[in-house]
RNA sequence: GCGGGCGUGGCGGAAUUGGCAGACGCGCCGGAUUUAGGAUCCGGUGGGCAACCGUGGAGGUUCGAGUCCUCUCGCCCGCACCA
């Protein structure tokens, strides 16, 4: 009598095993092709949830399929384990850090343990590791030789909760902190930066060298780029007495073709001319107003959709350059100081922000590219001038049209991307007054936080100096262990840490007390998976070109933009440094879904957790893996429910049950050696059509589909054993749909399959270490098929032919299926599709 | 506003190129077995008495549409005063 299936008398023990024998310790085979899986490594932030759970499980069975496949699969994980929920955690619980970091590391990784995961642990990270992070600091050393380093005044967001700055791709939604959610304040502060602007162009043409990214983060990451094609052109300043002065003031636009429309000029409130334009003047009371006014709102406010624009004049003009005309110069609050210039010519006919601001403060309005249907269009017809100074519309017009009172380019084409443009471009191009111009939304990485745990900036303040860097043989700069957070304490609290000499002249010098975004951290720890314990280099290049790119990576969907952007970034570098070879870092990108209970994230605030553990200690790791991988495809949002959870833990053990007595019957030999009847047949078919289709699905992330088939093929062994008695049984054959269920469940079901391969079926190494089950061909060939037979598009008959049967022939036995549907009516038209159906169209 | 995506039984979801809609599982119903079971096994299960009707809705292309085209409704996500 067979054992039942118990999944914790199995699964501990197949964990120590693989451990033991290191089943999943890989090095670089230069016989095997190789293949590099990667999931997102986790913040170590408490116990595991079903989130993890789904990524890892997904790459699991990635990485075991490759490898059962021939190939050399590295499969690691490791921890991004700065940042700042382990300050206040350990504020919190009046601890260090480091020790809720690694407390919580361990119990992840126990927990990673007890789920399966086929992780090379030798390659484990942890990114607050000294002996990671020193290569952290030796990046940033790099970056900064190679003027990617830079650091500058500027006004930066500011988390007054987090109690530091921000990267821009921090701000997110309604301009809240990413992790806090509070609302993001304006300061002006001197911050470290990597010049990421600088890759602003790469980063977004070598998106179309990623055919596996999925089209969405493509284009959430196009959109952040936000690159526009345009035009410079430069406004001359008129003085206090309205002549002209010399002075040039640079603006972006994407639309020059409509410079003739330009009725005023518009300076961003933090513009620094504003306060030189009105100083002393009558102006400056008005104008201040709406600088304050502007400086007091939250970045929430600001992106509150369409607001009521306010601004101010300032007395002054400046020169369009086109046509010599004087137009104000005013200052607007809907003027962004971080995009383009801080300045904006304004074309109130052609653009919708500039027409509300005109009519709310009574400017000209005049029409300059206007449809081509548009009455303006044959009223002004031929005139070069401007004489109209105003439009009959509701809104600005800011499509193709024609262009009207624009000197010598009336009557051209306007609108994005015309001939109006290029001309228009090229006139001021040969008065040295403009230049054709493109601008990006990207702003450069502000990387330096003003956080204790995270990664110490390798820089130092030196009065004589200035900025230097920290030298190489000095890394790692170790951060103290004896700052005391509980107390709010940084490293600018602590004299021991950044009393330093500068490296360069000798004297006394003062080291930089800012850490570096954690983001740095996790820009390049997949690359250092491939080296992962090397003291003397970052990676070694063999290694890393062994490894890298990453084949396939798989995480969640909410670092579209900052992590994958970053790594691309980092990734580029590395190229320009000549540590790599390739352009890009992870070639194919699944974005798994997010696991929900009743419609929303599971939180602990919210109370909906289910908690991993829980299943696993109830059902076992192997029923939870097919469980989450089965309830959804891996891309889609998952709506959590434990009902189904029985129904797989029944199929896991109709799976045992089924191996377990065909085993059985194999060794009593009770059966035949080759019955070769129809039922025989089928089974094997089944056994081949689902080793087919469970190794397409996997290949194309259809993980639920690949379990269904894999149920079938369950179900095709229950229906030839309850066809066929005991004795009669074909025994090479139900072994053989034994053997291949095994194997093909293996990368889902791990323990289980362990099991029935080693002490079931009997075999000598481990399921995980066998070759993918083979797909024959010739066991699924039919004899005859089934088609359907449809009249007038509806099935009326089914009708089985034998296969290569004549086309004629087909359609004589489907007329003849259907003739009640087809008698004294005459047919039209008939159809064969080949191993489908017969459509058959009649009159009438 | 711009961009991406989704709408299929009571539920989760199948249906690679247009070819028998609802695979597979949950749940439910019936039966067998059992001292008993929320265990196990076997069978049934889109709606309708039927002809027929069914993939958010309305058109269209086609012998044939969940799939392609046009319009439309609803929901989700990202960015957003970006000149």
């Amino acid at each position: 009598m067979s054992r039942q299936y118990d999944p914790h008398v199995i699964e501990e023990k197949w964990q120590e095993v693989w451990k033991r024998d290191g089943v999943y310790d890989v090095t670089e085979d230069a016989g095997k092709p190789k293949y590099y899986v990667l999931e997102m490594f986790p913040y170590p932030s408490g116990d595991i949830h079903m989130g993890h759970v789904r990524n890892y499980t997904i790459g699991d069975v990635i990485a075991r399929q490759f490898s059962m496949r021939g190939y050399s699969v590295l499969h690691p994980i490791g921890w991004d384990a700065f940042g700042l929920p382990a300050e206040n955690a350990a504020i919190k619980s009046d601890s260090h850090p480091a020790t809720w970091t690694y407390a919580n590391i361990e119990k992840q990784k126990s927990s990673f343990v007890r789920m399966g995961f086929s992780y090379d642990w030798n390659r484990s990270v942890v990114t607050c590791d000294e002996g990671y992070y020193r290569w952290g600091q030796w990046t940033f050393l790099q970056f900064w030789e190679r003027g990617l380093v830079e650091r500058r005044m500027s006004p930066v967001n500011w988390c007054p909760s987090c109690k530091t700055v921000l990267a821009n791709e921090q701000v997110i939604g309604e301009g809240v902190c990413w992790r806090c959610k509070s609302a993001v304040e304006k300061r002006d502060l001197e911050q470290w930066y990597y010049k990421i602007t600088e890759y602003a162009q790469e980063l977004l043409d070598d998106l179309d060298k990623l055919p596996g990214w999925p089209e969405r983060v493509k284009t959430m990451q196009a959109n952040w780029i936000g690159r526009s094609e345009g035009a410079e052109v430069e406004f001359e300043l008129c003085d206090a007495d309205g002549e002209p002065s010399g002075r040039m003031i640079t603006v972006f636009t994407t639309r020059p073709d409509t410079l003739f429309g330009c009725s005023f000029f518009l300076l961003a409130p933090e513009h620094p001319l504003v306060h030189e334009l009105v100083h002393g003047t009558g102006y400056a009371a008005a104008v201040a107003d709406v600088v304050e006014r502007a400086a007091k709102e939250t970045a929430v406010e600001r992106s509150m959709g369409e607001r009521e624009k306010h601004g101010a004049f300032t007395g002054r003009y400046v020169v369009n350059p086109v046509n010599g005309e004087k137009v104000p110069v005013w200052v607007a609050d809907y003027v962004l100081m971080d995009y383009g210039t801080g300045a904006v010519m304004a074309v109130p006919s052609g653009d919708q922000r500039d027409f509300e601001f005109a009519r709310a403060y009574g400017l000209d309005v005049p029409p300059v590219v206007v449809r081509h249907d548009d009455p303006l269009a044959a009223e002004l017809g031929e005139r070069c001038d401007c004489h109209t100074r105003d439009v009959p519309w509701e809104s600005a017009y800011d499509g193709p049209g024609v262009m009207v009172q624009s000197g010598v380019f009336t009557g051209m084409q306007g609108g994005k991307g015309s001939e109006g443009m290029r001309a228009v471009t090229e006139a001021l191009k040969e008065k040295d007054q403009g230049r054709f111009a493109i601008n990006f939304r990207l702003r450069d990485w502000l990387i330096s936080r003003q956080r204790y745990w995270g990664n110490p900036i390798p820089a130092i303040h030196c009065p004589t100096c200035g900025l230097v860097p920290v030298p190489e043989s000095d890394l790692p700069v170790r951060l103290p262990e004896d700052v005391d957070v509980t107390k709010g304490e940084t490293l600018a609290d602590h004299p021991g840490f950044y009393e330093t000499t500068c490296p360069s002249c000798g004297g006394d010098a003062r080291r930089e007390t800012d850490t570096m975004d954690t983001f740095t951290c996790s820009s390049w720890y997949y690359l250092r998976y491939a080296d992962a314990r090397n003291d003397e280099a970052i990676w070694d290049t063999n290694k890393a070109d062994y490894w890298m790119p990453v084949d396939q990576y798989i995480g969640g969907i909410e670092h579209a933009i900052l992590h994958l952007l970053y790594s691309r970034f980092f990734t580029k570098v590395f190229r320009d440094l000549g540590l790599l070879t390739y352009d890009e870092p992870f070639t194919n990108l699944l974005t798994q879904g997010m696991v929900k209970k009743d419609g929303e994230t599971m939180s602990k605030s919210k109370g909906n957790v289910v908690a991993p553990e829980d299943m696993i200690a109830r059902y076992g790791a192997d029923t939870l893996r097919v469980y989450i991988l089965f309830m959804a495809p891996p891309d889609k949002d998952l709506e959590w429910s434990n009902e189904g959870l029985d129904g797989i833990y029944r199929w896991l053990a109709r799976v045992w049950r089924f191996v377990s007595e065909a085993a059985e019957e194999s060794a009593s030999g009770c059966g035949v050696a080759a019955a070769g009847d129809d039922a025989a047949k089928k089974l094997r078919r089944e056994t081949h059509r689902v080793i087919a289709k469970v190794s397409d699905d996997i290949a194309r992330f259809q993980l639920n589909t690949a379990i269904a088939a894999l149920m079938e093929l369950t179900n095709a062994a229950y229906e030839y054993r309850n066809a066929v008695p005991v004795g009669s049984r074909d025994l090479p054959l139900q072994h053989e749909a034994a053997a291949a269920l095994t194997m093909l469940i293996a990368p889902f079901a791990p323990h289980m399959a362990e099991e029935l391969w080693l002490e079931v079926l009997g075999s000598e190494s481990s399921v995980h270490c066998q070759a993918w089950p083979e797909f024959d061909p010739s066991a699924i060939q039919v004899d005859e098929i089934e088609l359907a037979v449809q009249v007038n598009g509806k099935v009326r008959g089914k009708v089985t032919v034998a296969v290569g049967l004549a086309e004629e022939d087909i359609i004589a036995v489907a007329l003849t299926a259907v003739s009640a549907w087809v008698e004294g009516k005459e047919v039209k038209k008939v159809v064969v599709v080949a191993g489908k159906l017969v459509s058959v169209v009649v009159a009438g």
